[in-house]
DNA sequence: TAATTTTGTTAGAATAATCTAACTCCATAC
DNA sequence: GTATGGAGTTAGATTATTCTAACAAAATTA
């Protein structure tokens, strides 16, 4: 079975694939803050495992094992923040580190009690999809706030990132998931948009935190 | 801060000395299942640390430091075997592997919301106390089931030891913490007992058995 | 194209945790 | 009191994960 390093290299490989369709030796470095020369060697050890494709100087991909281990750590570390948020009270921008622990745990009970105590969620609680039992994943076909225009009226399913400080930037204008909102006008300059919501008649929002958020449209 | 492998031997080591009065190398190496040359140098290790008193060929004990590290481990080690029974439905054989797991988790305010969420609970799904938050913890003073007399009555409060094994040899007689059981009879030859309770009129049990159940005196 | 920067690789070393083999110390049984 | 067996120690090796230094390949810029 694979280590905690392992999986988080897995998980940092499935990551990097899903969001820009790629991963590099260098990028695997940067998100895991190893050198190149760590990284690289742990590359060649998941290659022998037979967990990743790899060939000298060239991009990097998970085998069909290696994409199956990677999408069941995912699933324990989205299982674990959904039930941090929803069965133990904690804020959204508080779980992601404890479930960067957890999600090594190594206890099929312990994640299916958690899965069936939830009623089998499909999202965390930063509206990622949950792998299944057999690491299937759903597609992330959001659109971006970013992307759509003036008028329309869009409901916040999804956030792109989730660093505490990006959803304590969201706490603080009363922004979570669920939340309808119209987009009332669109600074050309900039790509800045406001937006109105609940209390909320005019809220500004720079262009790169409407890149992260992710809607679908409403009507 | 300790390592998940210098954590269990903190653990152990204060386990064996709260059972036994003392413990050796061959005691830890024994209960790790790792060799003695292994255990040797991880002492080594922590007595540098200050985590352990050490002389060569002496007994082992901890510091105060290494005192309060392994009750802080085992504060987690109970909050969470409390938190798995309590608040996720498992039952008592079920929660100390889990547990074993969880408590290398660096996460206070975790451990904090398990407390509160439980209402500060003081002893475990096992009856053993748990370590408050300064790593003080309350004496074991119970009397051993196998020390009690013919016509007694005593309450079921605490196990010596919770092997899933034993556990489950419990379950299959609905014996759990707070049974109250009368002494009907005591083998002389054995030792063996033979205790009435709830709807089990005759239930014998064996001296090996009664050493593990602690009790205390009811009327 | 040539120069420069970024990325990737290899070599060599360090640390933590483990092992086996060989040896020593010590309690106790005769 | 010595012999013996268990406990403890040392030496030396292994595996996993990490690093820096030096160099090579690829990509980008000029
Ligand atoms: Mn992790
Ligand atoms: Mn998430
Ligand atoms: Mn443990
Ligand atoms: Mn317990």
């Amino acid at each position: 079975m694979a280590s905690v390093t392992e999986e988080n290299y897995l998980k940092a490989l499935f990551i990097l694939v899903t969001e820009r369709g790629m991963a590099t030796i260098s990028d695997l470095s940067k998100l895991l803050k190893v050198s190149l020369p760590t990284a690289n060697s742990m590359i060649k050890n998941l290659k022998k495992q037979e967990l990743v494709n790899y060939e000298k100087y060239k991009p990097l991909s998970l085998t069909e094992k290696g994409r199956r281990e990677a999408a069941l750590v995912l699933r324990k570390h989205r299982l674990t923040e959904m039930f941090l948020v929803n069965e133990m009270g904690f804020g959204w921008e508080e779980v992601h580190e404890i479930a960067e622990q957890i999600e090594h745990i190594n206890s099929p009970i312990f994640f299916d009690r958690m899965d069936k105590l939830m009623g089998h969620p499909t999202i965390d609680p930063h509206g990622s999809p949950i792998p299944d039992k057999d690491g299937h994943i759903a597609e992330e076909v959001y659109e971006q706030l970013s992307n759509c225009r003036t008028g329309e009226k869009v409901r916040l399913i999804a956030l792109a990132h989730s660093a505490s400080d990006f959803l304590r930037y969201l706490n603080n204008r009363d922004l979570s998931l669920g939340v309808e909102m119209r987009i009332v006008s669109i600074e050309a300059y900039d790509g800045s948009m406001v937006v109105s919501y609940d209390n909320h008649p005019a809220e500004t929002l720079t262009h790169p935190v409407c890149e992260k958020l992710r809607v679908e449209k409403v009507d």
